[in-house]
DNA sequence: CTCCCGATAT
DNA sequence: ATATCAGGAG
């Protein structure tokens, strides 16, 4: 069912897309990696986390863990030492070693390329299945919804759903399929370096005249 | 909803 | 002091 207002969406997706592709040609995904199971490890390791500080902790991590039957045979107490800047370093070592361990025992120690098998994995929700699909492997299931797809998504007025799943069904309505991809590189460059959670640079933001909470942020 | 974790910006 | 950082599970 296609409302008028969701027509109008469509057309302000487009605009966003326009006009943040000019101002950040070259967003792209902050984490380092080489290979999927090192975007899995990074993605899970940025949780609550800045990307440069995991960038900082994967540049010595991933000398040291080469591959899935690395992470899994290792000792719990060395990879949360290992991992310990990112924070939540037990939850995150232990869910590391865990998914690992299925990685080997039930695929073939590789990433899976399917959401559903992504899914299964403990500590690997949508989010982190959806950059891992998209960045990985090229494949758009989903769209990634993080902090700032999510905040970013909620100021442009682009939904009024409360949840990511949620969030995430409505953007996937108003986004063209083959932009889902650079549509999160985009929100997520734009609301690091101009739309910030704290203190948003409204007055040097190319989306001002399109943003329907631009007043509230105006100083 | 809380918890997990700690560094940094405001 | 408090909010936030490419979240997910119980």
């Amino acid at each position: 069912m296609l409302s008028d207002a969701q027509e109008e969406l469509k057309k302000r997706v487009l605009k966003i897309l326009d006009l943040l592709e000019k101002e950040h040609p070259d967003a792209r995904i902050a984490l380092k990696f080489s290979n999927p199971l090192e975007l899995l490890v990074a993605t899970i390791l940025a949780a609550q986390c800045t990307d440069e500080r995991v960038n900082q902790v994967t540049r010595s991590l991933f000398k040291k863990y080469r591959s899935a039957e690395d992470y899994a045979r290792a000792d719990l107490a060395t990879l949360e030492h290992d991992i310990k800047p990112t924070g939540f370093y037990r939850k995150k070592a232990q869910r590391l070693k865990e998914v690992c361990q299925i990685l080997v025992e039930k695929f073939n120690s590789e990433v899976p390329r399917t959401m559903e098998d992504l899914l299964s994995l403990p500590g690997v929700a949508r989010k982190t299945a959806n950059i891992v699909l998209s960045n990985a492997y090229g494949v758009n299931e989903g769209i990634i919804v993080d902090t700032h797809v999510l905040r970013l998504a909620k100021r442009l007025g682009l939904t009024q759903s409360k949840t990511r799943e949620k969030i995430e069904r409505d953007l996937m309505e108003i986004v063209p399929r083959e932009k889902w991809g650079r549509f999160a590189d985009l929100l997520i460059f734009h609301g690091r370096r101009v739309c910030n959670a704290r203190k948003p640079k409204c007055e040097i933001c190319v989306l001002k005249d399109l943003c329907p909470s631009r007043a509230t942020f105006s100083t």
